[in-house]
DNA sequence: TAAATATATCAATAATTCATGATATATGGA
DNA sequence: TCCATATATCATGAATTATTGATATATTTA
């Protein structure tokens, strides 16, 4: 994630759709959300659900997988976390090294073996 | 923070010099910066900066200051809690309990006392 | 009060983005 | 092979956004 291609992640999120299906996406975790779920969650028309879903995708915040005749998508929690990251850099006066395990821990990924990653489990 | 509000934070990030004016006052933290420093840090005319900054402001990302014939620029941590709090919702397979510590640490408010925000500032 | 400095506002044009109707592609089942 | 389902792509017009030159406002200093 750099000056480059982050600006085409905040703007994946400006848009009020786009917003709401990400945070479905990452409601909805290692479940995923199908494209026409989504649209029936939230009232979109076919054509403008997927365009929208295709924006999302460029900016590698979601990823998806085809499965016979439907598309399932996902929060990509790696793509999260490099934007925040991103974002963040250098927070808390300049210390990286202290701000970077707590965006690791706010982005926890369901994507990773569960071992890696406790904190998002544990009680 | 919600879906009609944070749409305009994520488009105030969404565009590159504004990125880097929120990037460099999260480094700058309590200290912020002029109006001044920030177009000479990234080579902006002056009135595309103001723009910019009136964006930023109003997206409740940024705050400023009026010192005399300067105007000072911060992050806003709080601003920036709400929206990454809004954003992250459920997140962890809906467990908000466990992620809303993590945001909390991870946007580290300069703006509070620091006994209030111990882990932005121990080694 | 006049000049200088720092920043904001305005008006206009250029560029980008959005939702939509129509249509195309991909897959599964009869 | 034909049809139905799920999703993607295309072209278009409407709306929004970005940058710029010019100018205005606020503050300090002479």
């Amino acid at each position: 994630m750099d000056i480059t291609t982050a600006p085409t992640a905040f703007s994946a999120l400006s848009q009020p759709t786009r917003l709401n299906v990400f945070r479905l996406l990452v409601k909805a975790g290692n479940i995923g959300m199908l494209s026409g779920e989504l649209g029936q969650a939230l009232g979109i028309r076919q054509n403008t659900m997927s365009a929208n879903l295709a924006i999302l995708l460029q900016s590698g915040l979601i990823r998806n997988a085809r499965n016979g005749r439907t598309i399932r998508y996902f929060a990509d929690f790696n793509g999260i976390h490099g934007l925040l990251a991103f974002l963040m850099e250098d927070c808390c006066g300049g210390n990286p090294a202290l701000c970077e395990p707590l965006i690791t821990q706010l982005t926890c990924n369901p994507n990773t073996h569960k071992e890696d990653n406790d904190a998002c489990y544990s009680s």
